[in-house]
DNA sequence: ACGCCCGCCTGTAAGC
DNA sequence: TGCTTACAGGCGGGCG
């Protein structure tokens, strides 16, 4: 769920509301998201009295800079969420596991019913030694400008199914199972064509679709489907659903075509896109 | 190198 | 109505 857009949303609006801020307090209640650290106690006294220099993002991680050069990592998994809140009146919702309460009283909350997501606390200068996932992601699309030819290089040299490439963190960072069907059905590219096949024109229009499709999202702040976790730091839901053009549309007529769109099981995941758009 | 499945989780919804 | 099953999917790991 939160990938690219959602987790940039989230990550522009920590660095407004926590940037600066003293973190007065933590409170952990669930061992398994800070299931990296040998204890509570390990992970509580690694931050408490830090202050949040800056909040930056690679792919779906969220990389709170402490003072003292460390950073507070956070990885949303499948239903993770940061919230603020005011104060330590505001009711806690369910499945709340980590609270820092900042020296004005403020709070951020980390709930996660799934516990895939997880939170901890690294060196910020050799991150990318201790965390080896950090290290391992490739691009970010919306970090550093790639050009289209590098990114055709890269493309061409895998046999392997666009839909599984544009998911492979290690290829470009930040892309899960809603956006690389916008970005395929953007690209008019089917999930199942291989990556060594697409022309010089097809791999242009690839990379121009990742770019577009995740800033439009990210400006309509995020997607939050009706069964999905999704919600921002101030727990209001994303817009982009609305503009989705195939992702959970099964059934439902091509916004291009008219045709009706078809969904895909796919490695035991769900793949919607339009059979005459797509080639 | 790639495909594919599993385990980790809980909430929701469909099916019997 | 009430139980069971499927599904949602990020990610690491394992196996063929």
């Amino acid at each position: 769920m939160p990938e690219l857009p959602e987790v940039e949303v989230i990550r522009r609006d920590l660095d407004r509301e926590v940037a600066g801020k003293k973190i007065k307090a933590v409170e952990a209640t669930g061992l398994r998201s800070i299931r990296r650290h040998k204890s509570k106690k390990a992970f509580i006294s690694a931050v408490e009295g830090h202050t949040i220099k800056s909040v930056t993002r690679r792919g779906k991680y969220i990389v709170m800079r402490l003072d003292g050069d460390t950073a507070l990592v956070a990885h949303l998994g499948m239903s993770g969420r940061l919230l603020r809140a005011k104060n330590a009146k505001v009711p806690s919702p369910k499945h709340l596991h980590v609270v820092f309460t900042f020296s004005d009283n403020s709070q951020l909350r980390f709930v996660d019913p799934r516990t895939f997501g997880e939170m901890f606390v690294t060196s910020y200068l050799e991150i990318e030694d201790e965390v080896t996932e950090l290290a391992h992601l490739g691009v970010d699309p919306l970090d550093e400008a790639m050009s289209w030819e590098t990114f055709g290089r890269l493309i061409t040299s895998r046999h392997t199914k666009l839909k599984t490439l544009l998911m492979d963190q290690k290829f470009v960072a930040g892309i899960g199972n809603i956006y690389s069907d916008e970005i395929l059905f953007a690209a008019g590219l089917r999930w199942d064509r291989t990556a060594d096949s697409l022309s010089a024109e097809e791999i242009r229009r690839l990379s121009r679709a990742i770019i577009e499709t995740l800033n439009e999202a990210v400006k309509y702040r995020g997607s939050s489907l009706a069964d999905e976790q999704y919600v921002d730091l101030f727990g209001q839901p994303g817009g982009f659903q609305d503009r989705h053009q195939v992702y959970d549309r099964e059934g439902k007529s091509c916004p291009r075509c008219y045709r009706t769109l078809v969904r895909a099981r796919y490695s035991n995941r769900s793949t919607f896109f339009c059979e005459a758009c797509q080639i």
